[in-house]
Parts: C-alpha cells; structure tokens; sequence
DNA sequence: CGAATATGTCAGCTTTGTTGACATATTTTC
DNA sequence: GAAAATATGTCAACAAAGCTGACATATTCG
C-alpha cells in the first residue's frame, strides 16, 4: 500500500532544489568516497559469503597477515571496536585455523597473533579482487600522480 | 582467563613475516582506504549519536538532500541495499519531520523523497565536518592534483 | 482485463557493533 | 612480597542495520 504519508503535491516546508557545492562543501568527494568505499567491499563480501566469514572476519585476518605477531590490544586500536566484538570473529578464525595465538616472550599475558598458512591465502585471497580494483583505477596515472593518492588518503586519517 | 589457545612458541604453521607488496597487491592502499574511510565516518557518526539516528540514516539524509525527488527504487539502487533495510530508517525519517514524499505526477505509484528543512540543516551540519576533513587532506594539492583524488575515486567504482 | 511495477509491511534471522560486570594471569609498583 | 595495574577472556543483554520470504495495495502498461 503506497503508503498514506504521501502528499499530492510539496508543501511548503519540502525543499526541491538539490543540495549542491552552493555552502562551500565538497559533497562531490563526500559522495565519491561512499561509492568507492561500496563497491571495493563488494569482492570480498562475496568471496566471504561462500565460508560463512564477514567482513569483520576480513579486517582481522588482513592486520593480522599485514603485521604478525601484533598484540589483541595492537588490533583493537587498529579496528577502533571493543574487545567484545573482537572476540566473537577472533575466535572463530582460531577455532577454524586461519590465526595462531603465541604467548609473548617478554611479556606472557600477551597473545600475539599469527596466521597459518591457511590464514595467509584467505587473506591474499581476498586482497586480489580489491587490488585489482585499485590497479584498474590507478591505471592512467602517472607514477608520480599514483602517489599522490596514497598521499591524499593517509591526510583522510586522524593523527597518532 | 589468557586462553589456552595461545602456543609457548611458534608452531610449523605459524607465518612470522608479514604480508608484504611480494605478491603484486596493494596492500598499502588497500590499508589507507580502511583508515580514511574508518575516521571519514566516525566525524558524522558522532554527531548522529546523539539524536538516535545511526549511519544508515545518514546515507539517506546525504542523497535526498543531494537528488531531491529522487524516487524509493532510485535510492534502493544507489544504497544498495533491500527495500525492507531502507524502510525501517526512511519510517523514521519521515516520522520526524526530516524527509516528505511526494506522489509522483506522471507515476502515482511512486513516492518522490524530498528533505525539509529540517532534513536540510541536518545534511549540512552532517557533511561540515567531512568536508572540513577533506579540504584538510587535499590542502597542499595544486588544484590540478586535487581533480586527480576525485578521478582515481570515481575509477573505484563498478560501471553503471 | 490481466500482468507488471512501485511501494509498503510483517515476521524472523544474522552480523557486528555496544555496555557492564567479572575472572585470571602476569607484570609493575611501592 | 603484597597491592595495584595491565592484558586478555568471557558472560549476558541489547541495538543497529543488514538479510530472506511472503504477501498486500495502488497504479500503469499491454
């Protein structure tokens, strides 16, 4: 049922002209980043569907292969979520073998993590679609011009 | 309880060395994606917090306001998610006076979504500080660079 | 008129985030 | 050496936002 809430034609507090660079706002870069981000999360999302992971599982496996050996709390501060929510994907790719923990030498409350090899393929696996993504995208840019995008996102981040 | 889980020492299928630009990935841009678009939201998402609205309200927000009267099906297919997901924050939207719908005037069965007021000053109090945080990242671009950012973003994205 | 389309809605489930509380092992501090 | 701080794990409950499947209504199209 179209719903009710329908008015037959704009009243006077409905705004049609769109929101536009008028207020000085970088809505088109705003919008871009939405779009990109979208779709460079689509491949994964799908090859992780099929093995019942998500994407919190991908953020994990990923840090963990990028720096073996990082502490949970080393991961929470990458993810910026609590240990709570951590824990549940942690402990599935444990549990199924994609991650090892290690007691850290110097200190042993530490659980430093590792992938095995299992671990280290799933993430490949899932880096190939999006850095063929990137590739794709980067394609036509000089390599001078190629790090200035590299550039540009690492100022997207927030200091320390 | 330090689990159980955790090895005294490495085991044979335990990988030491990090996931390195071996292979031909891009993990480093892989990596700076999450990042900036990780801190990208989290600017929004707080201001959201404190009106009980949440990011999936603020998509809808951001592109009624860009593309007012923009159609139900026209917004399923730019979020890319189903009907049922968008239903439950558009309800809430229209419920709180930040979005109207309007019958369309060649189609009667279409709900054409404009902002109110309202639903402008909160897509603009939204976007401010991305935007700030843009204009900070691409600040040291030449203007001819900083066209270059939204070239590569827009390459990111699937065709049509 | 019948089929297709645009939208809405009910019900239930999943993933991934949150808070709060508490337990254990280990290290650091006094 | 005892006490405090730290690193990690875990239980329970809840919330946001995605999903599927099924079905209803109004309208348009053929």
């Amino acid at each position: 049922m179209p719903s009710e809430r329908a008015q037959k034609s704009p009243d006077a507090d409905t705004i049609t002209g769109p929101m536009a660079e008028i207020d000085d706002i970088d809505f088109d870069i705003i919008e871009q980043l939405f779009f990109a981000y979208r779709d460079f999360t689509s491949d994964p999302d799908a090859i992780l569907s099929k093995s019942g992971f998500g994407r919190a599982h991908h953020r994990v496996v990923h840090f963990v292969n990028r720096r073996p050996g990082m502490t949970v709390a080393d991961l929470l501060d990458t993810l910026k979520i609590t240990k709570q929510s951590l824990a549940r994907v942690l402990k599935q790719l444990i549990d199924s073998g994609f991650i090892n923990q290690v007691e850290g030498v110097r200190d042993r409350r530490q659980r430093r993590l590792y992938p095995t090899r299992k671990g280290r393929e799933l993430a490949l696996e899932l880096a190939r679609p999006q850095s063929r993504r990137i590739t794709k995208a980067l394609s036509g840019f000089a390599p001078e011009e190629q790090k200035l995008i590299g550039k540009f996102l690492r100022a997207m981040v927030d200091p320390q």
